[in-house]
Parts: C-alpha cells; structure tokens; sequence
DNA sequence: GCGCTTTAGTAATGCGTATTACTACAATAA
DNA sequence: TTATTGTAGTAATACGCATTACTAAAGCGC
C-alpha cells in the first residue's frame, strides 16, 4: 500500500551534497550557490532514485497547498444534469494546468444545516486548497464565503444572481440579460401571447431572478403577463413536454413558447408537434442552453448559449491572481451570452 | 493570503492539557485513556477557538493523503462531450463521500510523449492522492500503471476493452456485448444492408474493438459485410448528418445505420428525413449511449444505456478496497449495457 | 506495605520538505 | 597584510500533526 517513498536526504547522500542543495537544486532556488557541477550530480542523483518530492512534506513546508477547490452546491442529480459544470471544469482546468495546480472537485447537496456549511468551511480552511471556487448561489453561500475572505482567502463565487455582494470577487454569466434578449426578441417578432415554462424549486434566486425579468421585459414592452401562461416544469423534457401539452389544450393558447433550457423545449417541441401544430407557423419556441442537440431539433432550437467553457477560465484566472497578490482588489467580471437563432421562431400572423 | 491557522498547540494550551492530547481527542484514538472531563474541555477548547486540523499535516504524519485521483486521459474537448465522464464523477463522488475522501480532477491530453506520461506518474508518487483511477485506455496506460502497481500502489483502471491485462484492477462497461445485442437486433429484424457510421481516431482501441464486434456479429449471422458501407465520422451531429447522407446516396443504400454514438445518430435522423425518407420504415437508426434526448429524437431513439454513474461507484468502492486492504487481491467487475428499444427500428420490407 | 496493574495523561520524536542562519574558503580591494 | 566581499555550500530549524514511549498517581490483591 505504502510506496516506499524517495526522499530528498537520499537524492543528497548519493549526490554527495546536503539535503539543502538537492531542495536548492531541485527548486531553482533564486540566492543560492550551486556550481553547475553540482547542480548536474543532483540532478542525476533525482534521476537514477526516480525522486519525486512528497507533495505533502512540501505543502506543510511551504505553508500552502497546490491545489484549488471548486465547491459545487447542487443536488447531486443536477451537477451533472447539463454540460455547465463540465465546461466549467474544462476551462478551469485549462487555467489550472498552465500554473501547476490541482483541482479538487467538491459537492454538496445544499447548505441548509450547520454541518454542510462546516464541511465546506472546513475543506478550504483545513488549507487542502490554497482557494477555492464556489458555484451554486444560495444565501448560505455569503455566510461560508464572508469569514474566509475577511481572513483573506483566496475564493471566487460563480454565478451570482445580479445585484451582486459588492465585497465578494465573482465572474457571472449575465442570464438576465440573456433572458431579457431572448424575450425581447419574440416581442418583436410579435407574439403578445407568450407562455413560460420555468422550473423548480421557485427557491432558486437564479431562477427566481430569471422569471421575474421575463415578466418585467413582458411588462415594459406592454406585452399582457398572463399568469395562467405560467407552467412549473422539472428541469427535464418530459416535464417540458407536460407542461406545453397543458399550454396548447388551453382556450386561448400562447403563440409562443419560452422554456428556461434545452430541455424542455425539446419535450415541448414534442408536444407541439403531437397536437398537430406547426413550428414556428402556429407555434414559437425557445430554449436556453445550446446544448448539442438544439441545432437537431426540428425545426432547429432557437436558443442562448452561455460562454460556460470561458467562465471556468476566467474565475481561474481570477482565483489565481488572488491566491498570488497581496492584494485583495479584484473586479467582478460578467460574460454575457449569445443569442442563437435558429428556425423555431417566426412573426405571428 | 495567508490564514491565521488556529494549531492543535493552542486547543491544547487554552484546554490545559498537552497537544498529545488533543490529538487523541479530536481523532478519538483507541487506545487512549483520557477522562470524559477532559475530553469535554478540549472539545469546547476546539470548538471556540474554530480549530480545523491542517490536512497537509496530518497527511504527512500519517503518511497518507485523504484524496483519490481521477485522470482522465482524453483529449481536452471530448473529456466533457458527453455525459459519461460527468456520470462517473457523479457516482465516484457518491462513494468518496461516504468515505470522508476528496476526488482530484486530473485531465491530460494523451500520454504519447515522456513528459505527460512522468506528469501522471509524478502526481501519483508524490502522494498527492492515496490512491486513482484511471480513465482512458491506450497501450501507454500500462507503462504507467504497471510500475505503480507492483509498487503496491491503489490503481483502479477504467474501461479497459476486452482481453483485460490480467494483473490490473479494472471496472469496465461491457461495450462489445452491447454492440453486438444492438447489432443483432438489426439483424433479428432482417436487415441485411447495415451501414455503419463509426468515429475516429481509428487509433482508439475502444473504437477500433467496437467496429471489430460489429462485423463480427455480421458475419457469424451470415449478414454481408459491405466495406462500402462504413463510414468515419467525427463524434458529433454534423458528421453523422454528412455521413448519412452519403450512405443514402448510394445506389443501394443500406436499409440500417448503425451510429456508434447517439449524437452521430442524431445527424443520421436528419439526413434521413432530408432526404425524404421514413424513419423506420424505409431506414432503421440505431445509436449508443441514451443521451438525454435521445426519447425525444423523431422517432424516438434505439440506443444503448451503459451503467456509467454506477461504473464510477464500483471502480470507486475497489479503489478503497485496495486502499485499506492490505491484501491486493481484486476482482475485475464488468457491468452490462442495456438496449433500450424505442421507435428508430422496424423490420424490413 | 509491597509489587502489580490500570488510569490519565505527557514528552519526545518522526513525517519530508523549505528556508534561514551560518561557515569555510577563495578572491579581491585597500 | 588585513579587511571585505563573494562563492559554494551546510547545519539547524520550522511546518503542524500523529504516534510511540514513557511517567506519575491511584487502585488492588495479599
């Protein structure tokens, strides 16, 4: 089990030098003075023992690890759900990599309860990471994040709904806007009879914010809010699809069709569809996401798509210029998302 | 930058009793006698002072780090391009969890090349992680594992194709079975002009395993093997899409289309319908995986569903085994695919 | 009242590295 | 010649915990 280790006392006595010149040698350290001679016998020496430094030894050594944490506060059946977090992760990844760090991937249903809160609190102060990344808003999260970075640790928040905690470094995707752009776009396409189907729990401030600036962009455009247009769906297509059959079998049905993700329009496009209704002739749709298949989607999705792959960067690239500076400055960065029109929208007659 | 780390010192000083004993407390050791008393004085002790034992530490005195790796060896835009590796960390995640273990995301390109192959190596050395799994087959893989294995290290490896190195842990998706239940369903329903839209680079084993069981399944039901009719694509829509539609070009077209994945099959589906051809009467589909909108393709999708959250769960629980155990016996656990029979097939004409 | 065991702890050490403070020697400057 | 500055290293220590070896006091049988 235990791999008998190669230390650096045993690189030193085979160079025939001290332990502090193999640590020198070995880390380019900047003041001291090694002969190149010398250098090259350490060299050799860590070769032929197949050194590798006991990562451990050195964290505690130099008083801070290399790895960086990304905590994800989702249920366990999301995380994973869509391809957000694994883009995150890719580009994340991509950041880390270029500066010699680890990631440390970390999930936790919710932060309700003391002891989940202390569980994240304690992974970033036990100093597994020397910072950390944290996606999944809820109010808990500010209670976890505010100690540490009033201890000055280094943590950057992902995807903060708007009106962000101005004390807290964080790189957002503006949804909202995204929402507002998709919204207005069926306005102007002429549609005043726009269903929604949004998805639980209403708890979630994303979505929350989400819906409430769809009504608002209804709102100023003068666009009628009509509450019974409103379906609750469950993040997934069947529940899109039931919940656009409930849309269409309505009187009066919408003429068109705003899902918050891919998902759903794809259940709903099934919907339409089996009611015999035309797309985008009868009926608009419009997803969220872009994920893979809205290009495939018949007609093809209409949809958002969110730089997610940039974001991971980004808040990568933020952590590690904290994790590095003595200084706390930081801006909050929000990347903004691309309207993708396709063919699942026309002008209503 | 730097937290006031609170020390098992200070608990120790504040709780009037030595550091020893604090220890002892905190990490409830067997053979220590300590009064409930005091036990209770160092608890408060920790508790007000918001002690959190730093994990570099402990890992060095204990001479073992709390974390496993999870390499994924795949080129950097195909590790998230589908589902399986989110569903693996989701099930890997499950277990680490329960087993108060950490899960460390290390992507790498491929392992061609010493420096990649000595990166992975290295990690795995330092002691960064007690323990790894591994995911991505190709021949490079046993250079490294091999030498870490014999060295007692914890190594689980992760869908290895057929004829498994004997000597090595391993959980694997049984990928031939599946594509040869899939291939004879096709057959069961009387084609016997099968195209074969597969991905490339053909220097994948997986792949090239896949494409081997496919026409080996042909040939021992008697089915012709037209080599006219297979074609490479590139893992996502568009090329299914153009891989399809030179099939259906053809003066005798195949009368199915085996796609070896669900996004190729979903491009398949469009060609199909371009071309003004019914799906399944005139053309069956058949793709692999049971991505999500895979109910949802019209019609819906034949496909294959494998295992993959419950594949991390598995080559998780092995891995611990072996951790704790110093036994290094291991069995190597092959879970199934199940076809999930939908509308894209039907008996030809 | 003597040895023996149990109880309730503590002192000391090790883990493997990074780093600070020091040394021996040579080269140079005054 | 002597003081000064490099040069090329080394010895010693810190990092914060776990753990082993030890101790002082109390309990107990006889």
């Amino acid at each position: 089990m235990k791999l008998r280790r190669v230390t650096s006392k045993q690189v030193a006595e085979r160079a025939g030098v001290s332990q502090t010149t193999v640590s020198f040698v070995l880390n380019d350290a900047p003041n001291s003075n090694i002969s190149e001679e010398t250098r090259q016998r350490v060299f050799d020496a860590a070769r032929e023992l197949n050194y590798v430094p006991d990562m451990a030894a050195r964290n505690l050594a130099r008083g801070r690890s290399n790895t960086i944490a990304l905590i994800l506060i989702k249920p366990h059946e999301k995380v994973f759900a869509d391809p957000y977090i694994p883009n995150v992760i890719s580009g994340l990844n991509h950041v880390a990599k270029a500066n010699g760090l680890r990631i440390l991937v970390h999930q936790v249903e919710t932060l309700t309860g003391t002891s989940q809160l202390d569980a994240v609190s304690d992974l970033l102060r036990s100093g597994e990471a020397a910072g950390a990344i944290i996606s999944g808003w809820m109010p808990e999260v500010s209670e976890v994040a505010q100690p540490l970075l009033d201890d000055g640790y280094p943590l950057v928040l992902l995807d903060i709904p708007d009106a962000p905690i101005e004390a807290i470094p964080c790189v957002s995707i503006d949804h909202l806007s995204g929402v507002r752009e998709l919204t207005q776009y069926l306005i102007e396409l002429g549609h005043r009879r726009i269903g929604c189907i949004t998805y639980g729990p209403m708890t979630d401030l994303q979505v929350q914010k989400r819906l409430t600036m769809f009504r608002e962009t209804l709102r100023i455009a003068n666009v009628p809010i009509i509450p019974e247009f409103l379906r609750l769906g469950a993040y997934d297509p069947d529940s899109g699809y039931a919940a656009a059959l409930s849309l269409l079998d309505m009187d009066e049905p919408p003429t068109a069709i705003y899902c918050m993700n891919d998902l759903m329009a794809l259940g709903a496009i099934a919907a339409i569809h089996e009611r015999g209704l035309r797309i985008p002739e009868d009926v608009s749709v419009v997803g969220y996401d872009d994920m893979r298949f809205a290009p495939y989607t018949v007609p093809a999705l209409t949809t958002m798509r969110a730089p997610e792959s940039e974001l991971g960067e980004r808040a990568g690239e933020l952590l590690i210029s904290l994790m590095n500076k003595k200084t706390r400055k930081f801006k909050q960065q929000v990347l903004r998302s691309q309207l993708i029109v396709r063919n699942s929208c026309g002008v209503v007659r």
